[in-house]
DNA sequence: AGCACA
């Protein structure tokens, strides 16, 4: 026979089959309420659920055609419509005549979870976000990025499959706490199946993946060109090179934001040389030097977005600037050169604040080995997520199993639980002259305690 | 709300 496919895409009238097709089910529709729904009609013999792109159409399947056209016909007549979960069931017969249920990969627990992050920003979802999200439930060994036709996807690796369920279970169809991620970024669901695969390869550390088991893996270049793929601006804005300076705008800037609670918000994440404020059509502007770039961008990947006070004030949007090296005429309330001794100027540099342990950054084969990467005074791995904040890990524990020299999170603004609706990831600063009392009970930023 | 997957 030649073709018989110049039919419409969508017909109102189908062949009978013993295979029904049912959209618009509810989430995680199971083979249970499947069999439920068409049991009074008939024998299923057979189910498939979570198909389709929304993962919201099934299959089920009757011993008999008849069985199939009674339930066709009963709903074509009923004043209730097919429901599951009180959510309305859409049924017609299939253009195939049985189920084909390769239950090959996807269906099979393993210890490794394909991942896929469904949004408008999906891709600006960065690795160590998914680190953190994942190490809510184990240590996790390895994760790979890559953008494939669904979208933007990884696999996460744990020990076993018992904790990639407990992970899975727990976050699958659940959106990315919007504490973790900037302000503007939409809200980014995850879709988590199995992989077949048991052990990623990760030849390289990258932006694009990362073996947590081995600190030492070589860094890959492109991890230095080509990290600001997931530094874009926040509404798409183009690329910035990368720069050891970067440029802050602060945005509703309802308290005085002075040079040293700059100093000691960025210095969270390495040593700051210098820093220059001034004035911008209006608002506040400062420059922010680090010794190298990858201080800027971890600094640059955990401000973004985030408010130096509580409640919404003195946002923080970062770019990378231009400048490589400010030049600091004098040192002022307005700007400072933190690595030429200072002379008893105004107010010496805050105490503490300058006396963390800095090695010297910038050596490309170290730069994942953690201490670099975790910001200063963050000694502890941070709170993951609890899955109290909406995700029900039941018996889970919330604590990440502590990591071996390996990036940790660099993210110090992660709220706890308490606080599920953190949407704009403020943090809190020690008190200064004019800061409103914080009010929250979210954890303290203390850069300045080691 | 519209046909599966490797």
């Amino acid at each position: 026979m030649a073709s018989v496919s110049s039919q419409p895409q969508f017909r109102y009238t189908q062949p009978p089959s013993k295979v029904l097709h049912l959209r618009n089910l509810p989430w995680e529709c199971t083979e249970e309420e499947l069999i439920e729904l068409g049991k009074p009609f008939g024998k299923v013999v057979n189910t498939k659920c979570n198909v389709g792109a929304n993962r919201n159409q099934a299959f089920i399947e009757f011993a008999d055609l008849n069985q199939a056209i009674a339930m066709i016909s009963y709903y074509a007549s009923s004043s209730e419509p097919a429901q599951v979960r009180g959510k309305t069931v859409y049924l017609q017969y299939s253009n195939r005549q049985e189920i084909v249920n390769n239950k090959t990969t996807a269906d099979i627990a393993g210890n490794v979870l394909l991942v896929t992050i469904e949004g408008q920003d999906a891709r600006l979802v960065s690795i160590d976000v998914l680190h953190l999200v994942f190490s809510a439930f184990g240590f996790v060994h390895k994760i790979t990025t890559f953008e494939k036709t669904a979208g933007f996807q990884a696999l996460v690796q744990f020990s076993d499959a018992e904790t990639a369920t407990s992970a899975k279970n727990a976050l699958d169809g659940r959106i990315i706490p919007r504490y973790l991620l900037s302000d503007n970024i939409a809200p980014c669901t995850l879709r988590i199946t199995y992989s077949a695969h048991t052990d990623l390869s990760v030849k390289f550390q990258s932006h694009r993946s990362r073996d947590y088991t081995n600190p030492y893996l070589p860094v890959a270049p492109s991890a230095i060109d080509g990290s600001s793929q997931f530094n874009l601006g926040l509404d798409g804005k183009k690329l910035e090179p990368e720069s050891n300076v970067l440029l802050a705008s602060i945005e509703n800037m309802q308290y005085a934001v002075t040079l040293d609670v700059l100093h000691m918000v960025f210095s969270a994440f390495g040593p700051v040389q210098k820093i220059a404020m001034f004035d911008k059509n209006g608002a506040l502007q400062a420059l922010i030097q680090y010794p190298d770039v990858q201080t800027a961008i971890v600094a640059k990947e955990a401000l973004e977005g985030h408010c130096i006070y509580d409640g919404g004030f003195c946002k923080l949007h970062l770019s990378y600037s231009r400048h490589t090296d400010l030049s600091i005429k004098l040192n002022n309330d307005r700007s400072r050169d933190y690595t030429i001794a200072n002379p008893p100027l105004v107010n010496p540099q805050p105490s503490a604040l300058g006396q963390q342990p800095i090695q010297t950054m910038g050596q490309a084969s170290h730069q994942y080995n953690g201490t670099q990467y975790a910001a200063p005074g963050m000694g502890q791995p941070m709170m993951p997520p609890q899955p109290s904040a909406g995700w029900g890990a039941s018996g889970v524990s919330a604590v990440p199993q502590s990591m071996p020299a390996q990036m940790t999170n660099h993210n110090p603004y992660i709220p706890p639980a308490s606080m599920p609706q953190m949407s704009h990831g403020m943090m809190q600063m020690p008190g200064q002259s004019g800061v409103p009392p914080p009010t929250s009970s979210m954890p303290h930023f203390r850069p300045n305690h080691m």
